[in-house]
DNA sequence: ACTGCCGGGACGTCCCGTTCGT
DNA sequence: ACGAACGGGACGTCCCGGCAGT
């Protein structure tokens, strides 16, 4: 039995996805509010300012990254970890994607560098160590690990701002992170193993099946 | 003995240095007049509307990006041609990079994917097909070149955008390109034979001798 | 026990009166405001932009006068039907004068002709012509009806801005309207018979007298 | 051999126009240029402001209606006198009518009565005095000559108006004028004697026969 | 006499943050 | 919790008056 869900949880979805399609200074809080099904001024009693709700999405954001890196290193193997952090890394960023892209909008007063993104780049560069020291990588081609893990980063993050600019899709479907997954892994392969590739691999299509499901809308 | 510049091309170089920096919404054409040292009214001389600016700015790109691919294929041999291409393109991509970044805040009123973006896909997609057919490619590894085109493309496309989110640089600098360069071509590098990443090296190396010079910042 | 009327109201009120005294495009939003009372952004609230407001009061007018129509009919005898008409019309056009004399103004997209005066014209023409078929008129003078018409309706449609304009008048009052009429009657007068020149007389004596009221300020 | 007219006419005549069109305050100084074929700014060289233009097109009408009165009491008896009169003063009022039309958008400091429209009335009540001492008014219909007069000068006066707002013509052509004056003349017909309406009725087609011409288009 | 360009300012639109009553 | 209404302010558009250069 689903429940209607809170005003509070419907501003935050109907938010995101309005900063999501036409980015945050582009949509008004009264749109967020007829998106809701409320009136403006009641937006005001859940969020007193705009960048409030951008906060509580941060948040969200933030605590979604968190969890998975919790559940990343539950006592799976190295393959089905890092394929898995990915992918679900993936997901997120693309449903709160506009609190990267629109970042500097927020009238940020200091340069502050999104504290998630850095994180998260730390947490890729941590399982890529890994899988050198778990040698995955190949013995005759020498690898440059810092620079291949900025490599799959901007892949991995700027995924969903190719899909949505180059595709011009306003949702990022499952589908589409997918594909995104099997791109990040073309980067990786090249400096694989053949046993890696084929543990990555069998990992990503686990990974797919485990984790189909619906984007949040 | 430089001349002073016209007033239009003042107000083009304080937008775009704006627009990139900031955004295109969170700038004012107040700021704009500002920097370009006019009376704020008086840009309305120039450009109508706020959005002229910014379709001035896409002619310019289009037209730096039309231009390279003329350069491009100037008799010199393919690695070089390669390395060129992709180098020029980040340097332009970079210094107009908000037309990419902020073109869902432009109120296009169709869905239209910005041409120059899709053009110069295409343009990328040729040349790793020469690659391919010069033989750069390794044998023992099978290489979907649509998809390590799209690969390319992302890093190349969103390193700027990377720079400047990660590291919360307000200008690219012609450092910043070389390293978006040299991240691009580490993509590349694994699937290449031996001779083939030599050439690529040098070419560039060379490239970057040539072209060293000022962002038009 | 006069309650205090509706925010739209007193926006709609007090636009009238400086439409009316200055003009449509010398008569600012924060004039309005200010007259009315409220913080000049916040007539947007009511009234998405200026020519909602003069949509308004066009809508006022037309159901005032179509009002007027309803009740010019009301079984009364033809000569008091008649001066009740044109009477009751002068106060409602002098009222919404602007609305006729600004209507170029208003960027009709089309040219198109006010509905409301065209559809006046017409009222008058059949008042006219049943007072030709009940005999009003004298024999001994050939009448051109669609003249006299004319002329009629001219001096009823423009007296107002006559007053203004001659008189250099910003309110047209009751006392203008009845002068008004009378200019309309002296028109009329040397058309008709003795005996319908004291039917109209007494019924414009009866109906200044029923109508007397003060204009809405 | 027609000359080519000074810049200064040329902007007075657009200026006309244009304020008859659109109204004064519709119209901006650089559709003026436009009309006129000249740059904005050397509007600027022959009128300091945009008032300045209406003064010089009010002084032309003052002048207008000046000469008229002087040529109308050249030797002519009465009838042609007034007919003629009252033909050139239409023709003048509809070519200047946006001076009478807009008067109140000039901005007038004090509510100057426009000393040309109040001399205008003074005159035809002149006439129309002559016509009662030389005997054109009926003896059995007793006539008020105040209220004749305004009611006469208001169907010559706003005519051209009446033509604008109920025709939507942009310009008062010479047989809109021709049509007014049979107007007008259909109010003073019905308290002449048979043989002055003879007279008005002969100087009328005379009138109409030698002054026909373009207006200043 | 004429043009291109400019400075300053006003207006309409639009939105955010807020309050009050229910 | 919620909705109607409100105050204040900012931005883009648009225009007028004016000047330097020819």
């Amino acid at each position: 039995m689903t429940e209607r869900p809170t005003t509070r949880r419907r501003i935050l979805d109907a938010a995101r996805r309005l900063f999501n399609a036409q980015g945050y200074s582009e949509t008004t809080i009264s749109q967020i509010a007829d998106a809701a099904g409320i009136a403006h001024g009641n937006v005001w009693y859940h969020f007193r300012t705009k960048t409030d709700i951008v906060d509580a999405l941060k948040a969200e954001l933030a605590e979604a990254l968190a969890e998975r890196r919790a559940i990343g290193s539950q006592g799976r193997d190295l393959a089905d970890e890092y394929v898995t952090s990915v992918l679900v890394g993936m997901q997120h960023q693309g449903d709160y994607r506009f609190v990267l892209r629109d970042a500097l909008q927020f009238r940020s007063d200091e340069k502050e560098i999104d504290a998630a993104l850095a994180e998260d780049h730390r947490t890729l560069r941590r399982l890529v160590r890994r899988l050198d020291e778990e040698e995955f990588f190949r013995r005759d081609l020498p690898v440059d690990l810092e620079e291949l893990t900025r490599s799959l980063f901007i892949v991995a993050r700027y995924w969903s701002d190719h899909v949505q600019d180059h595709e011009g899709r306003d949702e990022i479907t499952w589908d589409d992170q997918v594909r995104g997954l099997r791109h990040h892994l073309g980067v990786l392969r090249p400096w694989l193993t053949a046993a890696a590739r084929r543990a990555i691999d069998d990992a990503a299509e686990g990974a797919i099946q485990r984790l189909a499901r619906a984007s949040p809308a």
